[in-house]
DNA sequence: ATGTCGGCATTGTGCCGA
């Protein structure tokens, strides 16, 4: 089973590029964020055309995420818990099941910034809230996936310029330990089980010709359940992504697992 | 350090969020 995460920034805009990226790549199942749609606006039509069912948790404008899958999509949940006022649409839910079922979780993590503020209070709420739902992830004992856009350089070597990124909401050290302590409670991030070392990035910049000074910073994560981790066989970032036409500032992160 | 983009409210362009 192939897992793709994709921060696309907006269906309506990338559509073109998201369906060609789907035509080569054909992912089993893929969780995308900032859809920046409403469900009732979400183009189903072109991606129900390529095989794929699709459940989407959108809002007007910002935020937005969604989960295609070649599966059929089970158990739905829209919305991380924990906060029942917080109308913003970061989280979705569904199980898929090929040869073995697997918890898909998309995640569209808030920026906070500028931090400090009530941005950067309401990202460290969320992750705690984040946390505790992982918590009930590894009670389950099952194959479980948390993929997304987490708005975390986990460390400086996740950066090209750390510096840089010092006092930024995606690097501060309460955002490096709140991701850790998700981490530490027995999660794998997939693609540093598999890769080490500086020069991995996730996101370019539009501005300042980032792409082309690859001055990138590596913020899309997969998280697996030691059920899943033991399934997992490859971990890879799609940066080739980022050079096709109108893209997006994110690229694709993959894994694949034998389920 | 700010050279960008997407979406919205709005009919021209400024604002917000990233």
């Amino acid at each position: 089973m192939q897992i793709a995460s994709f921060n696309i920034n907006g269906v309506k805009a990338r559509l073109p590029a998201v369906l060609d990226w789907l035509d080569a790549a054909a992912p089993d199942v893929a969780v995308l964020q900032e859809i920046k749609s409403v469900d009732e606006a979400f183009p189903r039509e072109p991606f129900e055309d390529r095989g794929y069912n699709l459940e989407t948790y959108g809002q007007k404008g910002f935020n937005g995420v969604a989960i295609l899958s070649k599966f059929p999509l089970e158990d739905v949940r829209r919305g991380l818990p924990g906060d029942d006022e917080d109308a913003q649409a970061r989280w979705i839910e569904a199980t898929v099941t090929g040869r073995r079922a697997v918890r898909i979780c998309g995640l569209y993590l808030p920026n906070g910034n500028p931090a400090p503020g009530p941005k950067y209070d309401y990202k460290l709420a969320w992750m705690a809230r984040l946390e505790a739902r992982a918590r009930e992830l590894l009670a389950a004992e099952e194959p479980a996936v948390m993929a997304g856009d987490y708005n975390v350089i986990p460390q400086d070597e996740d950066a090209a310029r750390p510096e840089a990124w010092a006092k930024d909401a995606l690097a501060l050290p309460r955002t490096r330990a709140a991701f850790r302590r998700v981490l530490n409670l027995g999660f794998t991030e997939a693609f540093r089980a598999r890769v080490q070392g500086p020069g991995h990035y996730s996101f370019w910049d539009y501005q300042g010709g980032a792409w082309d000074r690859n001055d990138g910073i590596r913020i899309d994560h997969m998280l697996l359940t030691p059920q899943a981790a033991d399934l997992m066989t490859d971990c890879r970032i799609e940066s080739g992504v980022r050079a096709g036409e109108k893209p997006s500032d994110h690229v694709p992160v993959w894994i694949d697992l034998d389920a």
